[in-house]
RNA sequence: GGUCCCAUCGUCUAGUGGUUAAGGACACUGGCCUCUCACGCCAGAAACACGAGUUCAAAUCUCGUUGGGACUACCA
C-alpha cells in the first residue's frame, strides 16, 4: 500500500512552497487509497519554534488535508536515531570522528583555495578506537568510489559518483541526529513507499540511499517536484510577501482557491482549470508532473478565488465572511440579509477581505460622502430629484423591481435626464460612493426604513 | 568553483516524431451587455532560448552553447 508524508521542519511559517508539496503528496495517497503522514522534523532545537508548528498544522487543516497517523515529532525519537547511529558503527558503515569544528573549517577553506573539494578529509575513518573523552560525531562512510543511480518518477534515471559525497555527519556531538540520517530511518521505520518533496533535495538523495543500503533496506520511491519561485525566479521566501499560507485565509482566500491554484502549479490535467478537492483526488498522478519551476502569479489565485466566490453556495460564503465583517466592528446575526449580500457582492468581490469592505455599507449609514461623488452627484437639482424620488418611493406598495424600476423611468421622463442621471445620486445618498451593486437590490437589502432615512439625510446634507 | 536539475506566449500550462498556420487559462487590448462597478459574451495581440546532429519528418530524440535554479553545514 502507498504511504507518503509530508515532513517540514518548523523553523518557519508554513508557505506556498510547503504547501504544495504536502498537497501533492497528499494528493498521491488519497488518489492510491494509501495512507498519509505529517512528521515535524525539529531535531534542529535552535531554530524549531512551537509557533512554527502550530502555524503549519493549522495551515494544512485550514487547506483541507488531512493526515492518519498522528503527527509524528521527530524530537520524540531521539534515542531510536541514536541506536541507529551506534548500530551502524557496529556494522562497519559509520565511525566516529574527533576533528574539531575549527580545524574542518580550515582545512576546508585550503582545499576551496587550492580548488578542491571542501570535504572532510576522512581522517578519522580508519582511525582505531581509543577509549577517550573527547567529544566526537559520528560519520557515515560514504564509498570512495562507484555511483549511485537512482530513478525519480518526475525526472527519469539520476546518477551520482560517489567521490562527489562527503562522509557526512549523521549524529553531531550533542547526540542529536542530522537531517539526512533522520529522514530515511523514519521514512525507513513508517515503511514510507513514495518520497515527493522539492527538488531542492535531489543532491541529499544519493547520501540518503547510501544509508538505505547500509541497512539493508530498499529504498522508497523517489518524486522530485520543481520548486516554486518568486517573480525573481529564485526559491520562495519571507521577502516574496505573504510568508504563511494562513497569510492568504487572512487576507480572505477560500481554501477550495487555494487547493485548485496549487494544485495546477507543477502539474496539468489537460486543459483543464477548475477542479474539486474529490476531482483532484481522482485525476491526480505523479506522471504528470512538470519538471520547471513555476512562478508563483497572485493574478491567476485571485481569478481562482474569484471563481469560487461565485461558484460555492452563497450560504457557505457568507459563514465565511462573517469573521471579516465582525472585524470591521459590525455584528451580522441575520443570516437571510447576509446572504443576500453575498449574492449581490459575490461577482464584484475577489476576495471575502474585499466583498466585506464593499458590504461595509450595508451595515452603518455613510457617515460621510466620498468627495468627488458628493461634488458631481448631490447637488441643488439633485436634491430635487431626491425629494421627489423619497415622496413616491414612500408611496411604492412593493419593492419589487419592476416597481422600482416605473418609479426611475417616471423621474426620467420627469426631469429629461438619463437613468444614469436619476440612479447616481441615490447611490450616493445610500452608500457613499458611486460603485455598488445594482440600485435595486442594494435598495431591497436595506429595507424601506433605512432607504427613507439614507435619502433624507443626504436631502439634508445639501445646502 | 564543483555536482545535480531545468528551459513552449509576461505567467500557469497542453503537446510524449507527422492536419499544430503550436491549443487552453490568467493577465493585457478592443467590442458587446449595462443604472455605476463587476460578472458574462465575442474578438485580438502574445511562445517552442540558441547552434549543430539523427530522421522522409523535430517543440518533441542526441550533443553542445547560453541562461536560470538547487545543493555543496555539527540547517532541514
Amino acid at each position: 500500500m502507498v504511504k507518503t508524508r509530508f515532513a517540514p521542519s518548523p523553523t518557519g511559517y508554513l508557505h506556498i512552497g510547503g504547501a504544495r508539496t504536502a498537497l501533492f503528496n497528499w494528493l498521491f495517497a488519497r488518489h492510491m487509497k494509501g495512507s498519509f503522514v505529517l512528521r515535524i522534523e525539529d531535531t534542529d532545537l535552535e531554530r524549531s519554534k512551537d509557533e512554527y508548528v502550530k502555524d503549519i498544522i493549522d495551515g494544512l487543516t485550514w487547506l483541507g488535508i488531512d493526515w492518519d497517523e498522528p503527527p509524528y515529532f521527530q524530537r520524540e525519537r531521539m534515542d531510536i536515531y541514536r541506536n541507529y547511529a551506534l548500530n551502524l558503527i557496529e556494522k562497519g558503515f559509520a565511525y566516529r570522528c574527533y576533528c574539531t569544528q575549527e580545524e574542518i573549517d580550515r582545512k576546508r577553506k585550503v582545499a576551496l583555495k587550492e580548488g578542491k573539494k571542501p570535504h572532510y578529509d576522512r581522517t578519522c575513518r580508519e582511525r582505531p578506537f581509543e577509549k577517550t573523552d573527547k567529544p566526537f560525531v559520528i560519520r557515515f562512510k560514504t564509498p570512495l568510489t562507484g555511483e549511485v543511480t537512482f530513478s525519480d518518477i518526475v525526472r527519469g534515471t539520476i546518477t551520482f559518483q560517489c567521490e562527489e559525497l562527503d562522509d557526512l555527519i549523521i549524529l553531531r556531538s550533542d547526540l542529536t541526529p542530522t537531517y539526512n540520517f533522520t529522514v530515511v530511518i523514519d521514512d525507513m521505520l513508517m515503511g514510507i513507499t513514495h518520497v515527493i518533496r522539492g527538488d531542492d533535495h535531489i543532491n541529499n538523495t544519493p547520501r540518503q540511499i547510501l544509508i538505505y543500503h547500509a541497512f539493508g533496506y530498499a529504498p522508497p520511491q523517489f518524486a522530485h517536484v520543481p520548486l516554486i519561485h518568486g517573480k525573481d525566479r529564485t526559491r520562495l521566501s519571507k521577502r516574496h510577501g505573504a510568508t504563511s499560507l494562513l497569510e492568504y485565509k487572512h487576507e480572505g482566500f477560500l481554501p477550495e482557491a487555494l487547493m485548485n491554484y496549487l494544485s495546477r502549479l507543477g502539474w496539468a490535467h489537460g486543459d483543464q482549470e477548475i477542479f474539486s478537492r474529490e476531482e483532484l483526488i481522482e485525476k491526480f498522478d505523479l506522471h504528470n508532473v512538470g519538471t520547471s519551476a513555476a512562478i508563483f502569479d497572485m493574478d491567476k489565485l485571485l481569478w481562482l478565488n474569484s471563481h469560487y466566490m461565485k461558484t460555492l453556495p452563497p450560504e457557505v460564503i457568507a459563514q465565511r465572511l462573517v469573521p471579516f465583517i465582525e472585524a470591521m466592528g459590525f455584528s451580522c446575526n441575520e443570516t437571510k440579509k447576509l446572504i443576500s449580500i453575498v449574492e449581490t457582492l459575490k461577482a464584484r468581490a475577489k476576495t471575502l477581505k474585499e466583498m466585506a469592505q464593499m458590504a461595509a455599507f450595508f451595515f452603518s449609514a455613510p457617515v460621510s460622502y466620498e468627495k468627488e461623488a458628493q461634488e458631481k452627484f448631490l447637488t441643488p437639482e439633485t436634491k430635487t430629484i431626491l425629494k421627489d424620488f423619497l415622496i413616491e418611493f414612500k408611496s411604492l406598495s412593493s419593492l419589487h423591481e419592476e416597481e422600482q424600476k416605473r418609479l426611475v423611468e417616471r423621474l426620467t421622463h420627469k426631469y429629461n435626464k438619463k437613468v444614469v442621471e436619476i440612479v447616481q445620486p441615490i447611490r450616493v445618498a445610500l452608500s457613499g460612493k458611486t460603485v455598488t451593486p445594482g440600485i435595486f437590490e442594494v435598495i431591497n437589502i436595506l429595507g424601506r426604513e433605512e432607504v427613507e432615512k439614507r435619502i433624507e439625510k443626504a436631502i439634508q446634507s445639501i445646502p
